[in-house]
DNA sequence: TTATTATGCTACTATATAGTCATACGATTG
DNA sequence: CAATCGTATGACTATATAGTAGCATAATAA
């Protein structure tokens, strides 16, 4: 705790703040394989285009994603593809529980039998 | 986003939610070193025994803490050290926009020199 | 210019949850 | 058993924010 200063853990929650919302990450996986312009993002994930922009908006305050007009669109872009590599270790982390939990299920299962 | 079922994303958004809270990544902080008590981490920590207790619950339904009752008090230990491998990312890619938007105020310094 | 299309902005509502107080529970001790 | 210590829970308030509707703005086409 006091080798790591409180405003830079603050950083990191808000961080993990703007990726814990199913329509963020949405966004970002429809961006997955590369730029695409707001009504392209809004057909891929059918969510409103207010909705979508909004949430353009914090994804790219928080330097996740890079904006970039051209012409009458603006297209968007992952500018960190790190954030896949934490979605990786999260589904990792979550598969290992389902794991477990199965494991757990078929001992009680062989208990039940007995 | 078609590969990925809309209800493993929520998954992995709800796990971003729970370290998405200054409290509970202060909690993970002070088990960094090891397990310790309820107790011991308000000292740490700071926060009120009800918050704490709350945020605890939280975390180890989480799966991300296990909780070891041993005599009166309870005692908590970090399941998956992955959380801290995490955070470094979140940190590293941080540091990396601090870098770029000095590097850009410099060169903003510079223009305006001429 | 006017129309059309693409995007952003401003309230507004509804929901979720962090923190706190008071209380309850559960294990240990006398 | 009663008392006490450590922890958990329920009720409550305050705050944050997701989603939406409607309008504003900017770029292009007719």
């Amino acid at each position: 705790m006091a080798q790591i200063p409180i405003s830079a853990l603050a950083q990191v929650a808000d961080y993990f703040k703007v990726l814990s919302e199913l329509s963020r990450l949405q966004v970002l996986c429809a961006l997955k394989d590369g730029a695409k312009n707001v009504t392209e993002i809004i057909e891929e994930t059918g969510l409103g285009q207010a909705n979508v922009s909004k949430h353009l908006k914090i994804l790219t305050q928080a330097g996740i994603l890079k904006r970039q007009p051209q012409g009458v669109s603006v297209y968007y872009q992952i500018t960190d593809p790190m954030i896949f590599d934490l979605c990786e270790l999260v589904c990792q982390s979550l598969e290992i529980q389902l794991q477990e939990q199965s494991q757990a299920l078929k001992v009680l299962d062989g208990l039940r039998q007995v």
